[in-house]
DNA sequence: GCAGGATGCGAGTAATTACTCACAATAGTG
DNA sequence: CACTATTGTGAGTAATTACTCGCATCCTGC
């Protein structure tokens, strides 16, 4: 996971309609591999195997095997956001707990999905710049969206908006990742109830 | 990270004192090797050098690289359950805040100690299975102590101390993690505050 | 001071793995 | 069909790295 002096090696972008369905096909197949043998025992020539392409094919649509995995937290973060946008727009909810029952259960859903894989990219986010800078602004994005929406609601009573913010995100995201990785010893709906209300409570008693 | 079949010869336990020496200095350097290269890239011939000893001589206290994770593991473990005990003699709090707080902070010292080297620890902590069980016993310990707190209590009113507890520790436990990770945005203690806050009123107005 | 055990040494080995390159197969175009 | 650009192939390479082993050095008890 050290710099790479590849990236700039110039990559063929596809004219058919079959190299796009290969790079699909690399992806999911990592995705199958980074998830099962985590990244370091995830090898690229496993990859090229699962996805039935030769190794050289591999290397032409991805000059490097960070690159693979930058492409996949890239997608999941791309999910992740739409996701949320899908469940604000589903329905007007007017109470604060609504507000965030919607939260918690778009993260937990997006998370649940292949604890393994992502397991896999918190791991590795810390070893390539360009993933720690990609997550750091996600971060950024998500906090300060959190900002605007307890600052535009009646019900919100706290002292200072940006650190009950960052309180809110980092406690969802940071429970739920806690979920992830260890295998679950506690209903998963309780504890998104109990979740919600403690998140709940908080801010409704500044 | 896979099992090892070394595990099973035996090694030579010291009679002088300057092997319980050596045995320190490895795990020093591996500490800070670990911490600046990550786990993979953190090889056992860097940490022989930082240690000023010579690759073999490594080889005679560590059967192998995992083991010395594993030591340094369990080294943090107790050293993280030595701390809680100390804050929990130190003064004898009866309001559930300041137990909370007591509590809250004891865990975010240990984690801001080495942040490098707890991101590695969990990093790796998936790819070993005597890691996971470890890990796993600390948790169940750390949800069981904390249930027992909750329920001889008399401020806590919640419907499912089970829940509670286990939220309990997640929380703590997720939002010191995701502070350790990011470089952090906001002010500790404040967080350390609302943190606190957020947890008592959720036990307190159940 | 010496015998024997404990400790230290480090060049070498076997295995793994990211990545290359010379070539083959295939698809679109006139 | 021929011709060219695109896509696919996989044996091979260079680098890395966990770990070994035969030997040197040191310490301790007698």
């Amino acid at each position: 996971m050290a710099a790479d002096r590849h990236s700039l090696r110039a990559r063929k972008q596809p004219r058919q309609a079959r190299a796009e369905l290969t790079r699909q096909r690399i992806l999911t197949a990592a995705a199958h591999v980074f998830a099962e043998h985590g990244y370091a025992a995830g090898t690229t020539n496993r990859i090229a195997e699962r996805a039935r392409i030769s190794i050289g094919s591999l290397y032409q649509y991805y000059p490097n095997k960070d690159t693979i995995l930058l492409e996949l937290v890239t997608r999941h973060l791309d999910a992740g956001v739409l996701s949320l946008k899908e469940h604000r727009d589903g329905d007007r909810p007017d109470s604060l707990e609504a507000i965030m029952r919607g939260y918690v259960r778009s993260v937990i859903d997006n998370h649940l999905d292949d604890p393994k894989l992502l397991q896999v990219m918190m791991e590795q986010t810390p070893h390539a710049p360009e993933l720690v800078e990609r997550m750091a602004r996600h971060e950024r994005e998500q906090v300060a969206h959190t900002r605007e929406l307890l600052a535009s609601h009646p019900e919100v009573r706290v002292t200072d908006i940006d650190v009950a913010a960052h309180l809110v995100v980092s406690a969802v995201g940071g429970i739920v990742h806690q979920l992830v990785a260890a295998p679950r010893s506690v209903d998963v709906r309780r504890l998104e109830d109990e979740l919600v209300a403690m998140v709940t409570r908080y801010l409704t008693l500044g």
